[in-house]
DNA sequence: ATTCTGCATGGATTG
DNA sequence: AATCCATGCAGAATC
């Protein structure tokens, strides 16, 4: 039997029936189990069994909640009964800082209280401990299409210390409908893994790093970290279902981009350590040639083509005084003495060996016995194993004769003494574009952290040469601004011009105040009714380019800063939303409604100071749109919607406020307004500024500090209280 | 400089 | 081909 939610087709259809036996689920009443419904038993994963749109939820999503974990939900309650909606697989995303999980779309669209407005509206979910989160439950529009986040879920994510790898699930107490969130944690080598790119075999434990809060996959599916230990009673091994569904899940979660991987520290030391060594292995392709550019009195080679990993080879000094190189056949492991300055690819073999014909075969005689060879290049390279075994350890001796062009920590260390020694340059390989002799910054300096400490006024080859590069640096950098800027004005100007020019030639047509002041820095925004004639702005009765006849509302910006002065209740009652202040419904249609009120009472007059404060004005409007979202939407914590009843109900039957705005809305005709054409980066801008307080409706000053501290307390977004408010 | 915010992009998946 | 969704990105706000 399939163990995943993406099983085979009669798995599915089992559940499916399974689901049609009875959607909810608890108190030993499982849905669509015919499993042993005790302690420990495992839930099949099964398609939800209401929602709308259920029958298009990816069977990823299917909940796999176990007994355990609706006992744990529900705490002890048995007479509640508990209906698991989906689950996901947080990703790297989820997981992060940036508090942001995103919904599967069916899932939201199933579950989820319907929203029409990209602000959607917070949501309060439970989580296992009985502890109250509120999210913003909200979507982005995506390609014509949405995409629903969760926003303000980190500090209950931190709370439950999760990580990307691990699942959420989300079930629903069908006694009042609220909504409660689970969670179920990866193994341990997961946590900080991509799931889908590794896989833990047989021999890992079976699979569970760590049993207390691990993942226990049976024949029947998942078992989770929720408290007890694990049933062991599968009939199947543990580690082969394991395997299996990681073979399902490869490629997949977390999160589909399966090559966007996370890397724990381990691997990015190893994965430094790798790169370091690699970086001593590249060499300049073999056919590439070199050209000599100088930069600041210095020559610096560059190559027209990539360079290449070359094989680790060794250095030595023959009696004679002069280098050889060693390197080791990867068919025989016998080493072979090429000349010093000889590529060797990092595949290579005495075959290859073309410049020792008598010995480019693998039964050649190594030329030096291995005893012999071990003085020359230390005990590693030719110890017992031979091949690829390097820990090459030089001498003191030979230390500051030899370099070598390979081990790193020898040559690094070489380099280093070179350097804090006031040593002659050495030959280094640093680099690829710096070969030995190379007097260049990069090679004098010792490596990072080691060799001398500078002062400020010292005047060594390696600090002269970093001031004067510095210096160079921030010339070109101020020139590269410097064109920037000159760009910029010049764009601007022809902008201006050709502004000047339409305006003119409207002008001419008669349906133009001549008057308009064309020179401004930027175009002052036109205030438009619905018609699409402009009222309030400079250019009177003319017609607005940037009209959409389509849109809904039309505000005028100056009636908007007077709002932005009315205290909260004042403006509730003169939008005829009295009633949502204390504590009725309000919906989305009411946030129209208000806009549409809002609309009719535009002002028709506006004087002449306020058009010359226009972009003042627009300033305050965006300001003042903040403010209107944060009174319209997000009023009363305590009466939020606890829940969405997935059969049907709309939001405006629930007992509690949903209430928010289409402030971007709001924002996005003002700023059409001002120039349709970068109308929409100023909607990017939409609903951030100044916070309000939700306590005494004053501007927030550090809306940051203030939200962190409510974020802790209440673990969401969009709150804020000043400090007073807090009593702090 | 950091954080927040609202998309935009493009790889992965599905139909 | 259409859609989903993980994540990158740029601009604005805030520290």
């Amino acid at each position: 039997m399939d163990c995943g939610g993406e099983g085979t087709e009669s798995d599915k259809n089992v559940s499916l029936d399974r689901t049609k036996a009875g959607g909810a689920v608890g108190g030993g009443a499982a849905a669509g189990s015919s499993q042993s419904a005790g302690q420990g038993s495992l839930r099949v994963a099964r398609p939800p069994g209401e929602g709308r749109g259920r029958n298009q939820l990816l069977p990823r999503y299917w909940p796999r909640i176990t007994d355990q974990e609706l006992k744990q939900i529900n705490s002890g309650d048995t007479q509640t009964t508990i209906t698991p909606l989906f689950e996901k697989m947080l990703s790297a995303s989820d997981a992060g800082r940036i508090g942001r999980l995103v919904l599967p779309k069916a899932c939201a669209e199933a579950y989820f209280p319907p929203i029409h407005q990209p602000e959607g509206l917070p949501l309060r979910i439970q989580d296992v401990t009985g502890r109250d989160w509120v999210f913003q439950f909200r979507f982005w529009p995506n390609n014509n299409s949405r995409m629903y986040v969760l926003e303000g879920v980190t500090p209950c994510i931190q709370s439950m210390k999760l990580h990307a790898g691990d699942t959420v699930t989300f079930s629903r107490l069908e006694a009042d409908g609220k909504l409660v969130m689970g969670y179920r944690k990866a193994p341990t080598s997961l946590s900080s893994q991509d799931a889908g790119a590794t896989r833990v075999g047989p021999n890992a434990s079976n699979g569970l790093s760590n049993p207390s809060s691990a993942v226990i996959q049976t024949a029947d599916g998942w078992a989770s970290n929720v408290g007890a230990p694990k049933s062991k009673e599968s009939g199947v091994s543990i580690g082969q279902l394991w395997s299996s569904q990681m073979d399902r899940k490869r490629g997949r979660p977390l999160g589909s981009k399966s090559k966007r991987l996370r890397l724990d520290s381990i691997d990015s030391m190893l994965l430094k350590s790798n790169w370091e060594e690699a970086q001593e292995l590249l060499r300049p392709a073999p056919s590439a040639s070199s050209t000599v550019i100088t930069i600041d009195g210095h020559e610096f080679e560059e190559y027209s083509e990539p360079p290449v990993l070359a094989k680790r080879t060794f250095i030595t000094k023959a009696p004679s005084g002069a280098q050889e190189q060693w390197a080791q056949c990867d068919d025989c492991g016998t080493w072979r003495r090429v000349p010093v300055d000889a590529f060797v690819p990092a595949r290579w073999s005495c075959s290859q060996n073309s410049w020792d014909q008598t010995r480019a075969q693998c039964s050649a005689a190594q030329e030096v016995s291995s005893d012999k060879l071990e003085v020359l290049l230390g005990p590693g390279p030719t110890s017992e194993g031979g091949k690829q075994e390097y820990a090459p350890k030089v001498t003191p001796t030979s230390r500051e004769e030899n370099v070598s062009t390979t081990s790193a920590a020898a040559g690094l260390d070489t380099l280093a003494q070179a350097a804090s020694t006031s040593l002659s340059p050495v030959r280094t390989t640093k680099h690829p574009r710096h070969r030995p002799g190379c007097t260049c910054i990069v090679c004098i300096q010792p490596p990072s952290g080691k060799g001398p400490k500078h002062k400020a006024s010292c005047i060594c080859n390696v600090c002269v040469t970093v001031k004067r590069r510095f210096r160079t640096l921030m010339q070109r950098r101020k020139k590269r601004q410097c064109e920037r800027e000159f760009e910029a004005f010049r764009n601007k100007r022809e902008w201006q011009e050709e502004d000047a020019s339409e305006i003119a030639d409207i002008g001419r047509a008669g349906t133009v105040d001549a008057a308009n002041d064309v020179d401004d820095d930027l175009p002052t925004p036109p205030v438009c009714s619905r018609d699409g004639v402009s009222e309030d702005g400079p250019v009177k009765g003319a017609i607005d380019l940037n009209i959409q006849p389509d849109h809904e509302e039309r505000v005028s910006m100056v009636r908007l800063l007077q709002d932005a002065h009315l205290p909260l209740s004042a403006y509730l009652h003169q939008q005829r939303l009295s009633s949502l202040y204390v504590g009725d419904l309000v919906s989305d249609h009411v946030s129209n409604d208000a806009t549409s009120s809002h609309e009719d009472t535009l002002s028709e007059s506006s004087s002449k100071a306020e058009a010359d404060n226009e972009l003042e004005v627009a300033g305050h409007v965006r300001h003042e749109a903040q403010r209107t979202q944060t009174s319209l939407g997000y009023v009363e914590q305590p009466n939020f919607v606890e829940s969405w009843d997935a059969r049907g109900v709309k939001p405006s039957e629930f007992s509690g406020d949903s209430v928010h705005s289409s402030s971007s809305k709001f924002e996005f005709t003002m700023m059409n307004n001002v120039a349709a054409s970068s109308a929409k980066k100023h909607v990017t801008g939409a609903g951030r500024g100044r916070q309000i307080c939700i306590g005494c409706g004053e501007p927030i000053g550090s809306a940051a500090k203030e939200r962190k501290n409510l974020d802790a307390e209440l673990g969401q977004k969009y709150m804020f209280r000043c400090c007073l408010c807090l009593n702090l």
